[in-house]
DNA sequence: AATGCGGGGCA
DNA sequence: TGCCCAGCATT
């Protein structure tokens, strides 16, 4: 089950990895303030860490502490998340910056169970805030240390499935047992990320490589195995922004979609590309504009691919007579469209349309 | 157990 | 292009 000799020589050689060669650094690191290492921990949740960085420096500079966060307007904190993707993290973020600052005091909680409890908050971020805010040694599992384990020790469960959960959770917690928690944590992610990488592992310097399983059965670009199946679904969007008098309509997205959170213009989703005369010609189209407007452009659609979807929005700007009979609907000065936060892609639009500046 | 959720970087 | 990234909540 356990080879202890195999576990040993895996921690030793880890720590001494970091003690001699780890030079990664970054600003959370040796952090002990409770709320920036959750803070980070949210941030850094399927995100790169050079993704991530600038954002946390822009909300430590903003929201230095958590009940300044707490008393936060709610857009004012999504546009300082705005471009970072997974806007329920942002949404957790806010709930639990409230219950910690209004309902604990102002105190973080300490214990493994209760930080778990927090929103947006699961068995890896629990862990990596009580070892790294409170020094309890509780395995992280996060990407980094799926990779490594499967391989060094040559696991082919599939990461992904409830028993390859327990079983890579196991093993990382057998060997945390008597390592220094937040130091250990920290190495080995950092090796995962920097030594055990997915492309390109750097195996031929690796301390472990006497060891490895996987450099051993040549299985070093198999392992870690996932089995589940990704399906991508392709999206086709009018977004008509629609002027009248210099305000723009606009909307937050509420339904259960992507960019729920975030703002939008009137939407259109088309079952394919179509051209905007075909939109034009639509019902649901005319039941919302009347004439008389001025169609002043129709962009180039613009592309975003995501994970699940590949999407594509084509921009129209309408010049509008009178106002909509629209309902949920508010208008915002062209001036001050940017203090909203909106999806990438409609950034992107900003940023090749400077009218919108 | 399966699905949905962003955006970007890399080979 | 496909895969992955300091995962989690919901169904």
């Amino acid at each position: 089950m356990n080879n202890s000799k195999e576990n040993s020589f895996f921690t030793k050689k880890l720590l001494w990895w970091n003690e001699q060669s780890n030079n990664r650094t970054m600003p959370w690191k040796a952090e002990k303030n409770p709320y920036k290492i959750w803070l980070s921990e949210i941030i850094l949740q399927q995100t790169r860490v050079e993704q991530g960085l600038a954002y946390y420096n822009r909300f430590v500079t903003q929201y230095p502490t958590i009940e300044k966060l707490a008393l936060a307007n709610d857009d004012d904190v999504f546009k300082l998340w705005e471009g970072l993707g997974y806007y329920s993290r942002c949404k957790n973020l806010l709930a639990t910056a409230r219950i910690v600052a209004f309902e604990h005091n102002g105190i973080f909680p300490n214990s493994y169970e209760s930080i778990l409890a927090l929103k947006g908050v699961g068995p890896y971020t629990a862990a990596a805030i009580a070892s790294f805010a409170y020094n309890q040694p509780y395995a992280v599992v996060d990407g980094n240390v799926l990779r490594l384990l499967a391989r060094f020790f040559g696991i082919a469960t599939p990461i992904d499935s409830t028993i390859g959960k327990k079983i890579f959770t196991t093993l990382a917690q057998q060997l945390i047992q008597k390592q220094p928690p937040a130091t250990y944590n920290q190495a080995i992610m950092d090796f995962g990320a920097t030594v055990c990488k997915p492309q390109l592992p750097l195996c031929t310097t690796c301390v472990l490589q006497k060891k490895c399983k996987a450099l051993q059965q040549n299985e070093v670009s198999s392992l870690p195995i996932k089995t589940k199946k990704l399906i991508i679904k392709n999206r086709f969007f009018f977004f008509v922004v629609a002027i009248y008098q210099q305000q723009v309509y606009v909307q937050k997205r509420v339904e259960k979609d992507i960019w729920q959170n975030l703002w939008q213009f009137i939407p259109f989703e088309m079952p394919a590309n179509m051209s905007f005369d075909a939109l034009q010609s639509s019902e649901s189209f005319q039941n919302i504009f009347t004439k008389p407007y001025q169609v002043k452009f129709v962009s180039a659609p613009l592309k975003q691919k995501l994970t699940h979807q590949h999407i594509e929005v084509t921009f129209v700007v309408l010049q509008l007579q009178h106002p909509l009979q629209l309902l949920q609907w508010q208008l915002q000065p062209v001036k001050q469209l940017r203090q909203l936060p909106f999806p990438r892609i409609v950034t992107q639009f900003f940023e090749n349309n400077t009218s919108f500046t």
